[in-house]
DNA sequence: TATTGTTATACTCTATAACTATA
DNA sequence: TATAGTTATAGAGTATAACAATA
């Protein structure tokens, strides 16, 4: 009769920090109209200034078929251009309008990722973002 | 035109990791006929014997309504039974089948923790549990 | 009045199969 | 042959509103 069956479990507190946290940022996120994929999006685009379709939903571990809504809604709230790098793939662009709104998406998750941190015990904190990327990363 | 503009995030990390343990800890579930949701209700029940719906709903943070298909699932699977405990609310309780398939599940979720835990740098491994509960227990 | 269990509903995220057009 | 972009669809998780019955 524990009271707690869960508390030595990390795959239980992984859950549950992860829905924690996306709930915040996507409450955060909200008030930009974007929702936390659409971020994602942005922000690769501001780090590689140009990419295809297939190349964000691969990097973002996201399927080809996912990426027609995601693109569609940036697209039509003016953040991002597509222009045809051959007669099958289109070059996916910031706009002047996306590279703004980049620079809110930077300032939001920034300022999020420092409250975070500031949650977890000082002995903890270094450790969290190496101890994560071990369980997903390739090798 | 960095190459990966997440590196830093932990909030990223935290997504990509929850999503990849719960990826495998279904695949793994999946093979007792369990949903991950599933095996938390009869780890639940096993520690505290018997409980409502709206009780094991509040400790697992799953809305009301959606613990009614989630509990017929579990009922039609032979593995809980209900009792009324009085004309408005029903005790829930493991049955000889249910509490065998707990059992199975404590198994394949003992293995699993070890195996992540495995898969962590060991400076690293103590300290992911307490930053984890650190970012979304109570207090 | 507050709570229990329930129904209905809707939205998001994710996954797969299939199609066309092109590399 | 493999890939890009797309359409359609389905499963799963989650959220809210509302209801009758009971505490």
């Amino acid at each position: 009769m524990n009271s707690d069956p869960f508390a030595a479990f990390p795959g239980y507190a992984l859950r549950r920090a992860a829905n924690a946290m996306m709930g915040e940022l996507s409450a955060l996120l909200g008030a930009g109209e974007l929702r936390i994929s659409d971020a994602s999006v942005l922000i690769l685009l501001g780090a590689h200034g140009s990419l295809t379709s297939s190349e964000i939903g691969r990097k973002l571990d996201i399927q080809r078929a996912n990426m027609v809504p995601l693109l569609q809604r940036l697209e039509s709230a003016g953040l991002i251009a597509r222009q045809p790098l051959d007669r099958k793939s289109q070059a996916i662009t910031l706009t002047p309008a996306g590279t703004a709104r980049l620079a809110w998406v930077r300032r939001v998750t920034d300022d999020f990722e420092a409250t975070l941190l500031a949650r977890i015990p000082a002995e903890h904190r270094d450790h969290l973002l190496p101890a994560l990327n071990a369980l997903w990363q390739p090798g």
